[in-house]
DNA sequence: TGTAATTCCGACAGAAACGGTCGTATACTG
DNA sequence: CAGTATACGACCGTTTCTGTCGGAATTACA
């Protein structure tokens, strides 16, 4: 419902400390996972998860690691989201005929959006 | 990721074909599974909910059921969300200090509200 | 009164997703 | 060549989701 899976959020953090330490070409993961006390590993996979979705630059070998693909300013959360959690369906409004453009007509949208302007 | 669950599918659709059936007075949760093709059972335990949050009357006994407690329109599919799944966080943006107000600044909003528009 | 229909409720089992670990292969640097 | 780091796949434990079962209470009707 709405919620941002660790996976995620590990990611969104991820790449914020990235964008926060240009100054060294690369970051490996384990600098990343240390900063937040996150598994290593685990970063790891998520972080490669972004590389493959093109979000994120990735040098193996000593000194190598991740760093942003694109300015940070032109990365998006929901990019990020989509790329660890993969696409997210609204089950919903998606069966067949069965749709919802009736009575209780999709009134979600209104409240949701209320919620996500006060982040 | 935004995904309805199932059961609250299940709740929209019940809720959808009580709205569309006023002729009776009450439907079983027989009647809505059938219509839908989903398990009886669970669709009661799920019309229970609705029933316990004030968006349904139930009514026991023969030729008893479920009927709207409020007028179809008044009640917003994200009441009935709310009623079965829960209350939802966003898990991301409520970490203490390691808040989201920098780069990649939140902008689900933006996309998110986006694809609600198009329902 | 008795029976059938139906809501009500808790517990539980199977399935799927999530979170995390491990081992290993591969690539790069010095 | 040795060390560091990514890349990738397999695996496991936990939680959540879905669905089922059994039984109790309620109501209608004959």
């Amino acid at each position: 419902m709405l919620k941002l899976t660790k996976k995620a959020d590990y990611g969104l953090m991820a790449l914020k400390f990235l964008a926060e330490h240009p100054e060294r070409s690369a970051l490996s993961a384990k600098d990343v996972a240390d900063a937040y006390g996150i598994p290593a590993q685990l970063l790891a996979k998520i972080l490669q998860q972004l590389t493959r979705s093109g979000l994120l630059r990735s040098t193996a070998g000593m000194n190598g690691g991740y760093a942003l693909a694109r300015e940070a300013r032109s990365i998006s959360a929901y990019e990020v989201i989509l790329a660890i959690d993969g696409p997210f369906f609204i089950t919903s409004c998606t069966k067949g005929k069965t749709g919802c453009e009736l009575t209780t007509n999709c009134t979600i949208k209104e409240p949701l959006a209320r919620v996500n302007e006060t982040i």
